[in-house]
RNA sequence: GGGGAUGUGGUGGAACUGGUAGACACGCUUGGCUUAGAACCAAGUGCCGAAAGGCGUGGGGGUUCGACUCCCUCCAUCCCUACCA
């Protein structure tokens, strides 16, 4: 009797063999190299199936690659600071580092035994200082080049818990611990000037092979738009207010200006006015995050104050609205609510005037959004707003009331938290003055908890900050966005504590795969662009783009929903490698759906690929590859047979390296196998059936080999390395497109759009040669009857269309 | 509110450049094997219809000889929205 399949004894052997091997151990060679690089997981405690899915498309194109003879370096490693440990820390009464430390080594277990072939040489932990130190110099790097600042930002204040809370960790408006309604504060933060980078993160977009929703993502995001910056004199005053309008056409329209409630004459007004304030004081109750405060109802008051027209010197009134950002723009808003959705509702709510100066062809009622012509514009009137615009900027630049400008959305990068567990920002505080720390200094060392003490904030931590009476250290530690923005470089040096980045990276660098999941396409993305460009100007790293192709994948979802604890669907993939083993998990993985679309879990389909590993186990296990000569004449199933193996390897090659579409690679090979005729794998079949046979395995085990490395990679050595020695990952098969060739294709027959038959015939027949065998099919016939036909359409080998 | 996606049988999905809709797999049905079950093997399986045939890719409209694919519009779901990672 056979032995039967039993992955977990195969995967282990094969994963120790790996191991003691240093099979995954990359060194800069000859070879073009190949670095492929998925998203370092944060070591939440075990992986989830999103892991799962991210690490095995990398795993599988570093397989594939490293039997296409490139020099493949694919590492893997921690994001290992962050607010999770903190919570858990509270919650089991364990150091966030114990804590960090054992899920870091639970995972790394779970990773290799799914089969992940990373060089764990290269391993890297952003909560060690051997890589933070790296960080807190990039920092005074930036510091020295002009790129950090520190300035007033909006932080959600918990008032009960005395402590800032993350987006996530604000509730409906309340604390999630304290239950208490957290307050909107400004406190002194570091910021980085990712906006001195602005123009060219847009830019050069155009140089990387990324998917074009993450490029358009990333460019709405960065949102540069070209305006004007107008100034309105405030009525019985010498002082001004600017605002931007990328609408300076619209200018005669404008009947209220709108000043944010963090603006200086907001706060100012509060002092003097109650209303004001209780106004402000409510402003205050919406959470800090963008998608809340927009949908937060539409609130204004009217300050009295008034500023005049820079054209027609009339009186416009100033408020203060909700919906104005302090940080975007000058803080101020020219409210023409004729043509715009939000200032025509903002209007409507408080009685404002609404004038129409614009009039577009398609529509009519107001607001119009769209440009057109001016109407209700003094010497304007009948221009495009094109042109008006250049017009009324040019004419405002003669009275110094307004100039041209170019306004991003994207804002600077704030990245100071005020939290334990995260890389100390480097800065000491000389009598109150902050100075960034030599390199000498380095690291800031995070000073360990006292037993059994919960998390508390640097601040807290007299030991730490209390330096001397005059010395303090900064508490604030930065954002985890900061350990994740360059890792990708750190990898190539990681074993180096002398160098930053050693000489490793300018061989490895950049990555040339990048792949992760699509909810990283704009900050962690645009954030390491940042970096690698800011290092590229210090000399640290050379290119423009840290990341030559990304690929980023769908989530895995179950009952439609992303999988998370709260939800209570969580699949945990370590149960499905007991009992099924890596080689079916991946398979499973990667046959389910395309990498780019969601993927939904299903029970049931796991048990499928289960079956195809057996059935690839009964094929081969046991059979020997023999020597035979090619035979010189085949039969039509030994043709047949040849000529799928070999469309096989061109879809399932073409499949791996143009599309990353593994479910369809899959489902090739298994149509492959399920076409191997019974009798060729009888031990009594023909010389030249076995022949044919053995190409077939092959190139299953081949390209079965990185989807499913440990079953491949078994039944390989049985049945082909006893007989040449010859590793499976050493090639690719070779494609003999000559056995591709056939002699007759299946035409389809349609009458007026619609197939009425299907007609194998010669390839060489002429067009008028296949009307006529279109129009003898019965069902043709009679559909067209006696009608004339107007027309026909051949598509050459595929399709002939009668039009009656 | 803004930005980006997705929508195809009972289910996951395929159709790559406008040219056979439903590959491959799951599930289900019937049969074989078995004391029984599991496993395995064989056949069938979009919907309506006895059949001929008709209908069918979220809804509605359009372009075309021909539309899952292109255009307009509406709906639903998911992701991101700068302190979750």
């Amino acid at each position: 009797m056979k032995p039967e399949y039993n992955p977990t004894e195969i995967e282990q052997n094969i994963q120790r063999e790996w191991i003691e091997n240093n099979t995954f151990k990359a060194t800069p060679d000859d070879r073009e190299k190949f670095y492929c690089l998925s998203m370092f997981p944060y070591p939440s405690g075990k992986l989830h199936m999103g892991h799962v899915r991210n690490y095995t498309i990398g795993d599988v194109i570093s397989r594939y690659k490293r039997m296409n003879n490139f020099n493949v370096f694919q590492p893997m490693g921690w994001d290992a600071f962050g607010l999770p440990a903190e919570n858990a820390a509270i919650a089991n009464k364990v150091s966030p580092k114990d804590w960090t430390n054992q899920n870091i080594e639970h995972m790394k277990q779970q990773l290799i035994s799914l089969g992940l072939g990373y060089d764990w040489s290269k391993e890297l932990r952003t909560c060690e200082p051997e890589y933070y130190k790296w960080e807190q110099l990039i920092f005074k790097k930036f510091y020295d080049k002009g790129l950090v600042y520190k300035k007033k930002s909006m932080v959600n204040w918990d008032p009960v818990d005395e402590t800032v809370l993350a987006n996530e960790q604000v509730i409906d408006g309340k604390g999630w611990r304290s239950g208490a309604q957290v307050e909107i504060k400004e406190i002194d933060q570091w910021f980085i000037k990712i906006t001195d980078y602005a123009d060219e993160l847009l830019t050069s977009l155009d140089e990387v092979d990324w998917p074009e929703n993450v490029k358009t993502m990333q460019r709405n995001w960065i949102g540069k738009s070209h305006g004007a910056e107008i100034k309105y004199e405030i009525e019985d005053s010498d002082e001004c207010l600017t605002a931007f309008s990328t609408r300076p056409d619209t200018i005669f329209g404008v009947s209220f200006l709108a000043i944010s409630p963090n603006h200086a004459i907001s706060l100012d007004l509060a002092d003097k006015n109650e209303l004001i304030k209780d106004f402000l004081d409510k402003c205050k109750e919406v959470k800090a995050a963008e998608a809340d405060m927009a949908k937060a109802e539409k609130l204004g008051i009217d300050t009295g104050l008034f500023v005049l027209h820079p054209i027609t010197k009339k009186k416009i009134p100033v408020w203060i609205g909700n919906f104005v950002l302090l940080d975007y723009g000058t803080g101020v808003v020219m409210g023409v609510p004729g043509h715009d959705e939000r200032d025509f509702e903002f209007a409507t709510k408080y009685n404002l005037e609404i004038n129409q100066v614009i009039i577009s062809d398609e529509q009519d009622e107001l607001p119009v959004i769209q440009t057109g012509k001016l109407i209700n514009s003094a010497k304007y009137n009948g221009k495009s707003s094109e042109d008006a615009s250049i017009e009324i900027i040019e004419d405002l630049e003669k009275l110094n009331l307004g100039e041209r400008l170019v306004q991003f959305r994207l804002r600077d990068w704030g990245v100071s938290r005020q939290r334990y567990w995260g890389c100390p920002i480097p800065v000491v505080y000389e009598n109150g003055e902050p100075r960034i720390l030599d390199e000498k200094d380095l690291p800031v060392k995070l000073p360990d908890l006292k037993e059994n003490s919960p998390p508390i904030p640097l601040s807290q931590n007299q030991d730490f900050y209390n330096l001397s009476n005059e010395l303090k250290r900064e508490t604030d530690t930065f954002d985890t966005f900061m350990d994740s923005s360059w890792y990708y470089a750190r990898f190539t040096s990681a074993d180096n504590n002398d160098d930053m980045f050693d000489k490793n990276s300018k061989y490895w660098l950049p990555v040339d795969l990048y792949i992760g999941g699509i909810e990283h396409a704009i900050l962690h993305l645009l954030y390491s662009r940042f970096f690698h460009k800011a290092l590229r100007d210090m000399d640290l790293v050379e290119g423009n783009e840290p990341f030559k192709k990304l690929l980023t994948q769908g989530m895995v979802l179950k009952d439609g929903a992303k999988m998370s604890k709260s939800k209570g669907n969580t699949v945990d993939p370590q149960s499905y490698i007991e009992k099924y083993g890596a080689d079916t998990v991946r398979l499973y993985m990667m046959f389910t759906a395309p990498p780019e679309q969601s993927l939904e879990w299903s029970e049931s389909s796991v048990e499928g690929a289960s079956r195809f590993m057996k059935k690839i186990w009964s094929l081969v296990n046991e059979r020997k590859f023999e020597q035979i000569d090619e035979p010189l004449s085949l039969s039509e199933e030994e043709k047949g047979l040849r000529r799928k193996a070999h469309s096989t390897l061109k879809k399932v090659t073409s499949d791996f390296e143009t599309r990353y579409s593994f479910n369809t690679a899959i489902a090739a090979i298994m149509e492959l196998v399920n076409f191997i005729p019974e009798s060729f794998k009888q031990d009594n079949a023909s010389a030249s059936n076995k022949f044919c046979l053995n190409e077939a395995i092959v190139i299953i085990l081949k390209t079965l080999n990185p989807i499913s490395p440990h079953i491949s990679q078994h039944l390989w050595k049985g049945f082909y390395f006893d007989f040449l020695e010859e590793d499976i990952e050493s090639s690719w098969p070779i494609l003999r497109e000559d056995l591709l060739e056939v002699s007759e294709f299946n035409l389809i027959v349609q009458v007026n759009g619609k197939v009425r038959g299907k007609v194998m015939v010669d390839k060489n027949l002429e067009q008028k040669d296949l009307e006529s065998i279109a129009l003898s099919i019965e069902n043709v016939a009679s559909t067209i009857s006696n009608t004339p036909i107007k027309k026909t359409i051949y598509i050459k080998e595929k399709i002939i269309n009668f039009v009656i």
